[in-house]
RNA sequence: UCCUCGGUAGCUCAAUGGUAGAGCAUUCGGCUGUUAACCGAAGGGUUGCAGGUUCGAGUCCUGCCCGAGGAGCCA
């Protein structure tokens, strides 16, 4: 540990070097060290061999670099452990960087030493070849699969859309407020809930953040939170997971149109962002970025009057009424490069806590966006209602526990102001961004119906 | 929960009811510019499990287990 120099206002920070680890250098650096001789550590991602020269190809998380070793070059020994090594074998290796036009990257490493951290045995080799999986298969490694360029691609890409998230909230004046997982009762009914024990009681994993940002927002004007949302749907398809991570604003006094600006600009920034920043791990998943660099604001707004009209006239089943499908979702969504906010469902497919439109009271004041090319519904949310007698009616018409809901309805009876928000999917945007046709690759770990390891 | 499809070598997949095979991976050999390298050889199997039909079952039938896609529900 380096020692931390104090001062009266507590600890200072280490002082700042090139790298943490000053052992290596990192291969995304390497065009600064052509000509230099360096080391890098990592692991064998491949290993070509063509008599007395070998490519070993290293990985060390922050890319891939292929080193060239040749026998006349080396002494018999170390040239004997090149070519002896193991795909996934931790090493390091030393050398000179070299400009090179054949080689991927641009740059190559003439090996002059290198050493094996840990060699993987060959007798259990690395399950996950250069070749083709299967999805289970993969599903099973998925604490290897992480290490394949793609799936390295898309994790930078998924922390990329996060801190944008957190960027465009920070610089708009929100405060995060940490909302709990624990919760002692079911917000929209106990089905969808995982229930956990909880000393001599019953809790559940929460499904949403929202009523309590409602408190935060009562507190701070414009709140965020920012974490896992579990739901024990028995939902078999590549829109869901059981976990998955949501970002969630409210902000006091904003109204309808307010939030629906709001969401507008939030997706359009962190669209913009992860093109500015994450081109090559785009480039990489081969995702179309033409259409994303289309993802500018304004979207269309469509009200669900207009979305069943014109899903009937696509040939959908849905009547007004009815919320929608996935395939509708599709329908809707398909032709357009834009995301699609679709606002004012019927209130009765809505949570209880959504305000009525005080011109119709039959809909809600409440959006969906849909992203563009089929990915369907990454935010929803809505203006909640304000007033404790209509909140009351609905709790009771719903056959909520009225006892669970007193704090929440106290925000109603201590200066209760119109105030909206809503929720957005970290791992459907990610798997929208990416291009990718199932949102298991969106997140390190997927929890899923059938899937709780590893 | 329902519907559809699938389970054969470590992996991806073949195999009319008639001797279980290929490519990759692994091991050995060859090659001084390979790009998921290539060429040659070797090892590797209780065909998801349990029954049944049959002279004979990977293949047909029944049940179960596991998984995938979709529906419902949702972000």
């Amino acid at each position: 540990m380096p020692k931390c120099a104090k001062s009266s206002r507590g600890w200072m920070p280490p002082p700042e070097r090139d790298s943490l680890v000053p052992s290596a250098i990192e291969i995304r650096n390497i065009a600064q060290f052509a000509g230099q001789e360096v080391r890098i550590e990592g692991w064998l991602y491949n290993l070509r061999e063509s008599g007395k020269i070998v490519f070993p190809l290293v990985r060390d998380g922050t890319g891939i670099l292929q080193c060239v070793a040749v026998k006349s070059a080396l002494p018999p020994e170390v040239f004997e452990r090149i070519r002896g090594l193991t795909q996934e074998s931790s090493l390091g290796v030393t050398g000179r960087v070299r400009q090179e036009k054949r080689a991927p990257g641009g740059y190559e490493l003439d090996v002059t030493d290198l050493d094996v951290i840990h060699r993987v045995p060959e007798d259990r080799p690395y399950p996950i070849t250069p070749k083709e999986h299967g999805v289970d298969f993969l599903m099973d490694h998925r604490h290897l699969w992480l290490r394949s360029s793609r799936q390295r691609a898309i994790l930078g890409v998924r922390h990329e859309i996060i801190r944008a998230c957190r960027d465009f909230f920070d610089d708009r004046g929100f405060t995060l407020v940490d909302t709990p997982i624990l919760t002692p009762s079911a917000c929209e009914g106990t089905t969808t809930l995982f229930e956990v024990a909880y000393f001599e009681d019953k809790a559940f994993l929460t499904q949403s953040g929202q009523l309590y940002n409602e408190a935060a927002a009562m507190a701070v004007g414009k709140t965020y939170c920012f974490g896992p949302t579990f739901r024990a749907e028995k939902s078999k398809t590549r829109r869901h997971l059981t976990e998955f991570w949501m970002i969630e604003p409210e902000v006091a006094f904003a109204r309808l149109d307010d939030v629906m600006t709001l969401a507008e600009q939030l997706v359009a920034f962190v669209v913009g962002r992860v093109l500015e920043k994450r081109r090559g791990e785009l480039k990489s998943l081969e995702r179309d970025v033409s259409r994303l660099e289309k993802c500018v604001p304004p979207f269309p707004r469509l009200a669900y009057d207009e979305a069943v009209k014109m899903l009937k006239e696509k040939g959908s089943a849905i009547e007004w009424g009815g919320d929608f499908g996935g395939t509708d979702e599709t329908l809707l969504s398909q032709d357009s490069d834009k995301p699609l906010l679709v606002h004012r469902y019927p209130s009765r497919v809505k949570a209880f806590y959504m305000a009525p439109d005080p011109a119709r009271p039959e809909v809600a004041l409440c959006v969906d966006v849909l992203a563009p090319e089929g990915y369907g519904e990454i935010i929803g949310g809505g203006e909640r209602l304000a007033d404790e007698r209509v909140l009351v009616e609905r709790i009771e018409e719903q056959k909520l526990p009225r006892e669970a809901f007193e704090w929440y309805l106290d925000l109603r009876r201590y200066g209760s102001v119109p105030h909206s928000g809503f929720g957005m999917g970290i791992e459907r945007v990610v798997a929208w961004i990416c291009g990718l046709d199932h949102v298991r690759e969106t997140i390190p770990f997927p929890r899923m119906l059938y899937r709780l390891t590893p």
